[in-house]
DNA sequence: TATTGTTATACTCTATAACTATA
DNA sequence: TATAGTTATAGAGTATAACAATA
């Protein structure tokens, strides 16, 4: 199979270019974008999540998640919280200022991305959007 | 906009997925997906390419692809050869024995590849292979 | 003066194993 | 015994700058 039509070859050069872009604009917000989507996830649900499932939706190695909260923690954009329920697990929630952090951030964010997506029209984004969340598989 | 929707998200969550997998099952051809991409390359064209076209094809940098060759070069699987156009410039060619390699790591590289992507049908993976090809505009 | 390949360096990302405290 | 979080470490990937040889 040639490589311009090699979907792993692909998926993996667009990600670099958007990943890229994306970090470039983020720069002003101090967070890259793994940084990015934890701070995301952490400020949805009012009491947060663990860092397991944090760890299991972003795909990442639990110890990765600890090093990323623990830099977002130390920037006053996130806390541990106890969980209720389970003395081992930690709750990690946004704080007020990393709600309004992070409404900065994703209009930085969006601009990179569409600087490298804008090629593409909306439905194809949708399209492609579809596409990638069933091999991603992503979970609640 | 929620992570599930993120466009850059699902780009980067679903390449590090394959990418993963693919080097995974690349593993018997002592070979990864990046080293496996200049291989690939190189084995084209009879006369091979100049490695600052390597670089600009594959998205990496020039210091990047040294290595890579390197790499390759002393496991016997590509030669550099004197570009006879450019005395500055060295064309990267494949060995018959990097061929060889290449033919086998090919079909591994595509088992791995479609154990994350077999989710999506032929006609499926044709739109996410188009739509890809657009963002990348991938050089010849 | 600009470009090709190279070397060196530092930073980010990924992968593993081991440890602790709780369950 | 199993799981959540943590620490440490090594390897892979990315980004920059500087240099020699050639254009």
């Amino acid at each position: 199979m040639a490589l311009s039509e090699d979907l792993g070859f692909l998926l993996s050069r667009a990600s670099g270019l958007v990943v890229r872009s994306t970090n470039a604009a983020l720069a002003d917000s101090g967070l890259r974008v793994r940084a990015y989507s934890v701070l995301e996830l952490a400020c949805i649900p009012p009491g947060g999540r663990s860092q397991r499932v944090l760890a299991e939706v972003l795909g990442l190695d639990p110890s990765q998640v600890v090093q990323l909260v623990d830099e977002l923690s130390s920037a006053g954009l996130v806390e541990r919280l106890p969980s209720p329920t389970d003395g081992r697990a930690k709750l990690v929630a946004g704080t007020p200022r990393g709600r309004q952090v992070l409404e900065q951030a994703a209009a930085l964010a969006a601009t990179g991305q569409q600087e490298q997506l804008s090629c593409l029209s909306a439905e194809e984004q949708a399209t492609l959007r579809s596409l990638l969340s069933r091999v991603v598989q992503f979970p609640g």
